[in-house]
RNA sequence: GGCUCGUUGGUCAAGCGGUUAAGACGCCUCCCUUUCACGGAGGAAUGACGGGUUCGAUUCCCGUACGGGCUACCA
């Protein structure tokens, strides 16, 4: 018989018999639904195998932070529920439990590492107000995976009633692009995603713009030095170079700055600090470089993947503060979002290998408890299945940023000055953030059409997906298509108006613009189509598919349109059903099928085989129009 | 190379130990439609591999393979 204990936060603390066993849960979600991980055990006396069958109470999960530490002091509650263990089975020199809570079953195992003392947990606690952000560097496009990340950030900053902030990561003077800010602000704008707190809406906690904050860091960059968690670093870059030129091998490739290396630099590690301060005051050039611990472990609960452990002996040591005073994005992050009072931190997943460092950063500078709940979300891939980037727009012809870009520090001899936009491409913004969203989380539902204000209530961070999704342009055509299907005629009128006015299509009355694109949106995928959809409204076709015409034209086709110009001259009825009454009437006297009549009709009124019912195209241009373009078609053939 | 994350049809994906393995995009066939589209009905196509645990594994565990990311005084 097992004796029971109970889980805080996420740990589950079991008395089997003489042996103690701590277990924590490795995956998001809550304990009696996921997997565990054997943490902590004393062995005395019999294996694992013996308590088969036994019987594990523990509590409910509570979902609470809690220190290894303040847990084991609070470990005697009463239990909630039980938990059955089914059976335990050893693999190599690991162990793995699996057990039953109520009906469920949940399986655990050994970790090969023993992890014992790094199970804190990451979450805040949910009384405090969220407050998320989005730190873009203004060097370029504001891309697809960019966006995507600013719409979680704000989805979850909505459906917890908290704030969205917008910072500028321009800590790199030398990659400044003019421009780029404003670009993704209005990126953000288009897009409907407007932060709470920015550069342009400062909020309590400016300025927003990390090159203004360049004082705030360096105080705590040298706070680190004095507490020895961090060393200043005389190295030149050649010296740096020629570093990682003795160092390489074909084994290790790209030698790092880190444990062992840092004792054979020029560093203050390897004099007295007083000698380092000297250096400094004589104005000699310096950098502060995190001093990562030997042989630790550090993990963190990620939102989206669950527990992620690595020893500290594998990171190096970053560069904190560089040469011209600047922070590097790890001291900024930390030092900004504590300050900034971030409680949930998501970035994507080209950051996780960075993500120990800012850890031992929240730790060292004594910010632990405030520390925000980190998500990693899944990368945006290329069809290559490569991290998206702009060359795959290019290879493939499809946008990558929201918007147009044009690089000023390019000149027009750079192929690549011009980046094309899902805006420009005729995209609704509606329809963009819509299927950014569905690239790594869904509803569960099959649903795939979500408002944005659905999306602020559906939205959960436990649906997001670990694993990076490959763009496909096609299904991102399909959403636009759906979008465009689903707008009232209203809500399209500005965008097919501007489409209509690049193509030199400028007067066209609104009413009946109105009523043309109610006719045509289901033809139109992306909103550009409206030029070819909508456009022989307003404007005789410039070419006719006289082709598909001149194989099966005879005689008594152009006696038959001869007639019908006269017709049609003479009638004062123009609704569709009249016109297509007088229509089929004369081709009856005519003894021509009406079937052969129609399709020359259309190419001659819209100058190919497509579009909206042909009399109600004839009907709308009016008895002008509809008579000079079959006359002007007829003069062809 | 090291570290790390991941792996269900071509693509996006559901599923949380027992299913005929949802759905969507794309593709194909048919119907509707005197054009194109929309709509409707069908179809082909899927759990990387090897072990373990279990009465039973796509689902839990381990390993291998493959892919991604990181490996800057860039973010």
């Amino acid at each position: 018989m097992i004796t029971h204990r109970m889980p805080f936060g996420q740990y589950a603390l079991i008395d089997v018999g003489v042996q103690q066993y701590i277990f924590t849960n490795t995956k998001k979600g809550s304990l009696h639904t996921r997997s565990f991980q054997l943490i902590e055990h004393k062995r005395r006396g019999f294996g694992v195998r013996s308590i088969i069958k036994s019987e594990v109470h523990f509590m409910a999960l509570q979902h609470r932070p809690l220190p290894l530490q303040s847990f084991r002091k609070q470990h005697a509650q009463p239990p909630r529920c039980m938990m059955q263990v089914k059976h335990g089975c050893k693999i190599g020199r690991e162990y793995s439990l699996q057990f039953a809570v109520r009906s469920l079953q949940c399986t655990s195992s050994l970790p090969r590492k023993l992890l014992s003392a790094h199970c804190k947990l990451s979450l805040p606690p949910m009384s405090q107000r969220v407050r998320v952000r989005f730190a873009p560097s203004p060097t370029g496009g504001l891309h697809l995976g960019g966006v995507r990340t600013v719409l979680y950030n704000y989805l979850f900053a909505r459906q917890h009633g908290g704030d969205f902030v917008l910072r500028i990561e321009d800590t790199d003077q030398t990659r400044f692009v003019p421009g780029a800010e404003a670009y993704i602000l209005d990126c953000l704008k288009w897009c409907g995603l407007e932060p709470d707190e920015s550069v342009v809406k400062p909020g309590a906690y400016g300025p927003y713009r990390q090159s203004e904050r360049k004082e705030m860091y360096q105080q705590y960059a040298h706070r680190l030095v004095e507490q020895g968690d961090a060393y200043y670093a005389f190295d030149t870059p050649a010296e740096l170079e020629a570093m990682r030129e003795q160092y390489k091998t074909p084994e290790n490739p790209s030698p790092t700055y880190n444990q062992q290396v840092r004792q054979h630099m020029h560093n203050s590690l390897n004099m007295e600090l007083e000698s380092a301060r000297e250096l400094i005051a004589e104005g000699t050039p310096y950098v502060v470089r995190i001093k990562m611990p030997v042989d630790e472990v550090i993990g963190f609960t990620d939102m989206v993947r669950g527990e992620v452990n690595v020893n500290t002996s594998q990171v190096d040591d970053k560069v904190l503060l560089k040469a011209d005073g600047m922070p590097t994005y790890h001291l900024a992050v930390v030092v900004d979002d504590y300050l900034m009072k971030i409680t949930h931190a998501f970035r994507g997943e080209e950051w996780l290998s960075s993500a120990p460092v800012h850890l031992m950063l929240w730790k060292k500078l004594g910010w632990e408890n405030s520390m925000p709940a980190w998500a990693h979300l899944p990368l945006i891939m290329g069809p290559d299945g490569a991290k998206l980037s702009k060359r795959h727009g290019n290879k493939y012809g499809f946008p990558i940023f929201a918007m147009n870009w044009t690089d000023p520090v390019k000149n027009d001899a750079d192929s690549d000055r011009h980046t094309e936009g899902f805006r420009e491409r005729g995209f609704l913004p509606e329809a963009f953030v819509n299927l950014l969203a569905l690239m790594g989380w869904n509803d569960g539902s099959g649903q795939e059409i979500f408002t944005l204000e659905e999306m602020v209530q559906r939205f959960n961070m436990e649906r997001v997906h670990s694993a990076g999704a490959q763009f496909d342009f096609e299904k991102a055509k399909w959403y636009n298509h759906e979008w465009i299907k689903r707008s009232t005629a209203q809500r399209l009128l500005p965008e097919v108006q501007q489409v209509l006015t690049q193509r030199g299509i400028t007067d066209c009355n609104e009413q009946v613009l109105l009523q043309v694109i109610d006719l045509v949106k289901e033809r139109c995928t992306l909103l550009s189509d409206f030029y070819e959809q909508a456009g022989f409204f307003f404007q005789a076709p410039a070419s006719i598919d006289t082709d598909s015409i001149k194989g099966k034209w005879n005689e008594q086709k152009t006696l038959f349109f001869t007639e019908l110009i006269r017709n049609y001259e003479l009638t004062q009825l123009w609704q569709a059903a009249d016109l297509e009454h007088a229509f089929k009437e004369i081709a009856a006297v005519n003894g021509v099928k009406p079937g052969e009549l129609m399709l020359p009709f259309r190419i001659m009124l819209v100058g190919g085989k497509f579009g909206p019912a042909v009399f109600d195209i004839a009907a709308i241009i009016g008895k002008e129009a509809t008579i000079a373009r079959i006359k002007h078609t007829l003069s062809l053939l």
